[in-house]
RNA sequence: GGGACGAAUCGGUCUAUCGCCAGGAAAACAUCCUGGAGGAAAGUCCGGGCAACGCAGGGCAAUGCACCCUGAGAAAAUCAGGGGAUUAAAGUUGUAAAGCUUUAAGACAGCAAGUGUAGCAGAAAAUAACCGCCUCGUUUCGGGGUAAGGGUGAAAAUGUGGAGUAAGAGACCACGGGUUUAGACGGUAACGUUUAAAUGGUACAAACCUUGCAUGUUGAAAGACCAAGUAAACCUUAGUUAUGGAGUUGCCCGCUCCUUGCUUCGGCAACUAAGGAGGGUAGGUUGAUUGAUCCAUGGGGCGACCCCUGGACCAGAUAAAUGAUAGACAUUCAAACCUUGUGUUUGGAUACAGAACCCGGCUUACAGAUUUGUCCCUUUU
RNA sequence: UGCCCUGUGGUGUAACUGGAAACAUGUGAGAUUUCGACUCUCGUGACACGGGUUCGACUCCUGUCAGGGCAA
């Protein structure tokens, strides 16, 4: 199974200003939103994550902290078809969003992200 | 046996597979081992530790707390034990005012220091005459006396009886009750019991206020170190240059510090205020997890809690770990079945809620289990 | 994480330190008009929730809930 590591989690805060700053690209699939950028730079891993889940739909932190837990869990399971996706010698920046406001399972949300892979794959294609 | 309310304690367990965070094994994102949310982690309502800045001293202001005593505690709007008044409910004594007993409650200093407020109703809401009563006169009315009786109201000027009077009244007397002061006895004390003297006073301080006590401000995004960078920079306008400027918690007094300018007379320099145009950092380590700590034996105390001895190390993340999936068990609810057993099967439910520097409290939320107190219902003897 | 503020009709605001809730707009019905607009008349509708102080609370105190703001 596939490991997710610690350098591949998004903790630099430049690149996370830069993601919800407008310029980056966008991908949506309810009850999920996937923001990235794309960077020349090489380095250990070919991407990098973070999740996030808001407090006007999910007020109370046992429900925000639930929820990331599922999506991180998700992403996990899939992190072999993004590899797979992905050219060498670049970096993506990816932020996930859950834009949802009830609770999901991880099986629902590990097909969502198979699906938001299939157009992510488009999208990359066209610009190359 | 059941139910309601209150209080205290606990608040799911195990297995498999795959993962996350921290520490250790010389090093590593591989491998192995160890550990990994709460009673409220919550609200941020109090009190501290810790840190930076400030601080000769005095006054005022502001804010908070305050029923009292003894004890516990680092302290607290904290805790334990006790005492008093008030309010509410039930019972009871009394002609009444009011008292006594039990239970419960709470943010209980002072209205007998001053000021203020008390709508409507009512004559009058704190220097009380509407009706009534008594009396006088010029008798369908007016003057005077009167707080016994009526009516209004949340509240109407100490209750009952006596004497007294034209009628009446704490104006007077006896008893009761309230407040204040002093003495005696009991108690560590608050206070209680009792005796004597004085007194006549509506309520509201969660109205201003008064009294007593306490308080410097800010808050881990504090602060320290390393790396990198550097700006005490530039422009415009106004003011000041000594009868000044700055600092000094919010204000004042006072105190401390700076300066007592230069000049070629155009300015320069310094300080302050306002505006403009720009620039830099936000990476890492630390603070930061050994402490008013936890567990056990014994001892002291009604209790809060304390003492002795021995043992333990028990989350430490930082765009933020403590999880996911599957199964079994446990507790409990409902339905079905027949073997009526604390049976089997099926389905459902298992709360409130997630550490963010750390402790002590308070408040609020909480499925279910256990213990316990009060009340009610029912059954048996 | 720390600190601070605000809750009144559907909406926006009042009620001067306690005596029972007012205005504008919206909305319903009617009048006016050939029909509608404007205008006029009559209605409708609220103190976030719980507790306390007081004879009496939107107001004072307190606890929850909701909403908002500030902080290198």
């Amino acid at each position: 199974m596939a490991r997710l590591l610690k350098s591949e989690r998004l903790k630099s805060r430049d690149r996370i200003q830069e993601i919800f700053s407008g310029n980056s690209e966008r991908v949506g699939k309810y009850p999920l939103l996937l923001f990235y950028t794309k960077s020349d730079e090489a380095s250990a891993s070919s991407f990098q994550v973070l999740f996030s889940v808001s407090k006007r739909n999910f007020p109370r932190a046992v429900d925000r902290n639930t929820m990331k837990r599922r999506m991180r869990e998700a992403f996990r399971a899939n992190k072999t078809a993004l590899n797979d996706l992905l050219p060498l010698n670049n970096q993506l920046a990816l932020a996930v969003i859950y834009t949802g406001k009830e609770l999901s399972s991880v099986d629902s949300l590990s097909n969502t992200f198979s699906k938001l892979y299939e157009i992510l794959a488009q999208r990359l294609s066209e610009i190359n």
